[in-house]
Order: structure tokens, then C-alpha cells, then sequence
RNA sequence: GUGAUUGUAGCUCAGUUGGUUAGAGCGCUGGAUUGUGGUUCCAGAGGUCGUGGGUUCGACCCCCAUCAUUCACCCCA
């Protein structure tokens, strides 16, 4: 046998069934964006180099996959260049295009590019894959599916509002308990300021982040080894130990960074936002996180993230405010804020907790036996008519035995099986097998449609 | 980038202290049943044991290298 075939590390083909599942799940998502009032766009697989550099710290950097340039690459390299062999000096000589590292990125840069076709604020939604040149492991893909959510060119924080409303409504929609986490970058910055370690602020919010992960301890000996002070670490305490409910913590952070003018701006956001909460009939839990702390750069206010209640998963959706994402791109003062869902790992949540309904796999409902070629000619016109009301249906190809054909039906799991042969045809009508419960009658076509309509 | 893990049939996996011809279940093909599937019975096809070296009279098994896999860290959907 020829060599095994494979496909690269981290990337996944999908069957029929996966298909028809992940369908599931992206028109179910798809339709509460149009639902709110969202538009469509997409943006190329590829993206210059220069619009993706830098914008996902150097980390983010790191995991760009980056494309060859065409033709000769090397020709205007300099024989002292390539002894070098510096990398990274190399890298941006040979390579001008990289793979997308996630949706936002590339809208903003659409935001800019296209500013005069649009009318702000630009509603859009984005579903599709990105690529990150990670390592693999559970619930990491190289290659997945992101379904972003963005409003870009409004400060109000409705619009904060309604993505909690979209989160609720869409995990509903496909039974998954989830709890929506959230957080304020003004507080984590106002947070850092009262301590006065204000450049420090990402260390600060990486190492708060994994408070569950490695606990108290674990959190305050990074914060060490990150050269924060021990004042500093003894005046974090209370706040990472924060507990109560949203209200609660609320309160006592005022208190604790009363003196910090961005601090208090972010407790404010966060005020309003749960006003606006209890204005609606919003199910899911919606609690304050301290310890959410995302790495991306741009966050600027409010911070989201969802977690499953009930599977072992990192976050299966999130997202943020971004001041001043276009201004890289040079169109400066325009705020937006959206949310990605991660289509794969709410995939795999519902994967593992079998919630995936039967319908998401419907496929063919009837199925014509092929006994010949005057068989034939009497079902292809019966098949058409069938077609012509709408029922997803199909003529076996070959006249292959009766058990073939039947096991084809069965393996696809197509409910109903049309069976004509000489005393079908000699009274003008059809078999009409029911495959579940095996019982079957000679019906006309007309009769057959009506049976399916209903 | 760091640390582990596993690699045997299409799939999931057995395989004894190193010993002759490497097994099972599922799937596949054919038959029992040439107009009746999902159940049952019978038969059959299918493997350079990831790859390359080494030790040995002898290696799926031991050693080294390499590639691939999965998991964790970093980071993240």
C-alpha cells in the first residue's frame, strides 16, 4: 500500500455528520446575529504581513503562519543576509502574507479600508476560520472557526448589553448551561495604578488570571518572580481574594481604588451594565470576574468570557471592548466591542455532553430501489414530482442487489425506501417502506408526498 | 519554545522473561436469502509491527536516532 495520506497537525476533516452538526450550530448562531440586527462580511484567508504584525503581542507574533512569496523568493537576498541566519530578519524578506490570526484584526483594517461605504455604527458578524501556529491539544485546533460579533463606531454600552443578550440567547438555543464572565480593563488598570504599578499591568493581570489554575500562592509567587514588589503583591490581596456578589464586589472596590480616576470610570461601565441587566430577561449567569484578564492588547473596557457549566473546556466564547483598535491602521477615536464564539470547542462541549439534536443529521428521506432499466424509467419521473414537493430524495444508482440497496438506505439512515418493480408498475403505484418500523404499502406518488408534507 | 505520552489490520486495541506461521472485536467483501435493511450463522480479503540504524543465533519486544500522535506548560477560541 501507498504511503498513509494525512493532513497537518491540528487541522480536521469533517464528515457528513460532523458537517451537518457544525451547520447546526453555525445557523443557530448565524440567525440570532441577523436577529440583532448584524450584517455579513468576510475578509481574505490571507492578510498582509504588515496588518497582522504586532497586533497580538510578541507571543501572537510568534504563532502567525506566515506564506512564501512566489517565484524565486531568495533572488534579492544577499549572500551575507542568509549566513546570518537571522530568522526573523529573514522572515519579513521572504514572506509579505500570513494566514489570519483571528476576525477582529482584519475588520478593522475592513473598517478603515472601506469607512466611506459605511454608516456608523456598522453592525457586522464574521464566520470564519482562522489559523494559529500553536501546538495542539484538547480543544486547541490550528485551524478552527471563529464567529465574531463586532459594533464598531458606538461608546454606549447597550451595545455591551446586547452581546450578553446574544451570548444568553445563543447557548440557549443549543441547551448549553454557560456562566458569562466579566470584567472591566479600567478596573484592572485602575487596580494597578493604586498600587502603583501601573506599567506592570499585563503581569499583573496574566498572573491574577490563573488564580484557579494555581491558586493564592501560586498567583503571589509569580507576581515575585515578575518583580512586583511585596507591598505591592500585600495591597492586591483583598482584591484578588474578592468574593460576594456582583453588587458586593462592586462596592468594595470602590473603596479600595477610590483614588484612581480610570479605576473608578471602569467600576461606573460595569454599574450601568448591570443596570441594563436587570432591564431584560437575561438567564444566563452573568458574574464579575476579577481574575478574567485576556491577554489580547486592545482590550480597552469591558472584558467577556463564556464557560461551560458542564464540560471541561477552556472558553468557548469571548470577547471585549477596543478603543482605539483602527487607530493602528490610522483612523483614530473609533471604539468598538464584540465577541467570538469558538464554533469548535462548543462543538466538543456538546459533543461530550450528547446534546446534538437528531435533526441536525437530516439527511435523505427517501430512497428509490433500482431494479433496472424499465424500473428505472418508471421511477425517474415519480423521483422528480417527489423532489418537486421538496422531500430530499434519491434513486439508488446501480441495480445492485436488494441488500445492497436496502443497506445503503439503512447506513445513511434514510427513513423511507420507495420500492417499484412489475407489479408496482402494472398498478401505477409505489412501495412506500417504512424503514423503522419495517411496515410498507403500495401507495400512488400523490399519496406517498402527502404522508411527507404532514 | 519546554516537559511527558503513545505509535501493531480501514477503526479500537491485545501480544508472555526476546523464540518458529503476529491475534481479537468492529468494519469491509461474498454466501445462507437472485423483491427487502438494521438481528443471526458461515466463509474470505486485509499487516515491510511508524521509519532508519544497533545489540543478538534470533527483535513487535532491548538500545540509539528520527518522524508522527496525544496531553500538559507558555499563550489562547
Amino acid at each position: 500500500m501507498a504511503q498513509k495520506p494525512s493532513i497537518p497537525k491540528g487541522t480536521r476533516d469533517f464528515t457528513p455528520t460532523e458537517m451537518n452538526r457544525r451547520n447546526y450550530i453555525f445557523d443557530t448562531i448565524k440567525a440570532v446575529f441577523r436577529k440583532y440586527g448584524y450584517s455579513p462580511i468576510e475578509t481574505p484567508a490571507m492578510e498582509n504581513l504588515s496588518t497582522l504584525l504586532g497586533k497580538y503581542g510578541e507571543e501572537g507574533d510568534k504563532l502567525l503562519f506566515k506564506i512564501l512569496n512566489s517565484g524565486d523568493y531568495l533572488s534579492k537576498i544577499s549572500d551575507e543576509e542568509l549566513a546570518g541566519k537571522d530568522s526573523n530578519q529573514l522572515s519579513t524578506r521572504i514572506s509579505e502574507k500570513g494566514l489570519r490570526y483571528d476576525l477582529t484584526v482584519p475588520f478593522a483594517r475592513f473598517v478603515v479600508q472601506h469607512r466611506n461605504q459605511l454608516t456608523f455604527p456598522f453592525k457586522r458578524f464574521q464566520i470564519q476560520n482562522v489559523w494559529r501556529a500553536d501546538r495542539p491539544q484538547k480543544g486547541r485546533y490550528r485551524e478552527f472557526f471563529q464567529c465574531d460579533v463586532d459594533v464598531i463606531g458606538s461608546n454606549s454600552l447597550l451595545n455591551e448589553l446586547e452581546l450578553v443578550q446574544i451570548i444568553d440567547e445563543v447557548f440557549s438555543l443549543l441547551s448549553l448551561k454557560v456562566v458569562t464572565k466579566i470584567n472591566n480593563r479600567k478596573i484592572l488598570s485602575g487596580i494597578a495604578e493604586i498600587i502603583g504599578q501601573a506599567e506592570k499591568i499585563v503581569d499583573i493581570t496574566v498572573a491574577i488570571d490563573k488564580l484557579e489554575k494555581i491558586g493564592l500562592e501560586g498567583v503571589n509567587k509569580e507576581l515575585t518572580e515578575k518583580e512586583i514588589p511585596k507591598e505591592a503583591i500585600d495591597k492586591l490581596q483583598p482584591i484578588i481574594k474578592l468574593a460576594g456578589n456582583n453588587t458586593e464586589k462592586l462596592a468594595t472596590l470602590k473603596e479600595v481604588i477610590a483614588d484612581s480616576e480610570i479605576g473608578l470610570k471602569g467600576i461606573a461601565e460595569m454599574e450601568q451594565i448591570f443596570k441594563y441587566l436587570q432591564q431584560v430577561d437575561v438567564a444566563c449567569e452573568v458574574e464579575l470576574d476579577l481574575t478574567l484578564a485576556r491577554g489580547l492588547n486592545y482590550y480597552t473596557g469591558a472584558i467577556f468570557e463564556v464557560k461551560s457549566k458542564d464540560a471541561e473546556m477552556g472558553s468557548i466564547c469571548g470577547g471585549g471592548r477596543y478603543d482605539d483598535l483602527t487607530g493602528i491602521f490610522g483612523m483614530p477615536d473609533v471604539s468598538g466591542v464584540g465577541i467570538s464564539f469558538g464554533a469548535d470547542r462548543i462543538y466538543d462541549v456538546i459533543e461530550q455532553l450528547k446534546l446534538f439534536p437528531e435533526k441536525a443529521i437530516a439527511g435523505t428521506q427517501l430512497l428509490f430501489v433500482n431494479f433496472g432499466e424499465k424500473e428505472e424509467a418508471y421511477c425517474l419521473p415519480l423521483l422528480e414530482k417527489v423532489r418537486k414537493a421538496g422531500i430530499s430524495s434519491e434513486i439508488y444508482p446501480d441495480s445492485a442487489k436488494m441488500k445492497k440497496q436496502m443497506g445503503y438506505a439503512d447506513s445513511n439512515h434514510i427513513p423511507f425506501v420507495a420500492i417499484a418493480g412489475a407489479s408496482e408498475m402494472e398498478a401505477g403505484k409505489i412501495t412506500l417502506k417504512n424503514m423503522e418500523s419495517g411496515e410498507q404499502e403500495m401507495v400512488v406518488v400523490e399519496e406517498m408526498i402527502e404522508k411527507f408534507s404532514r
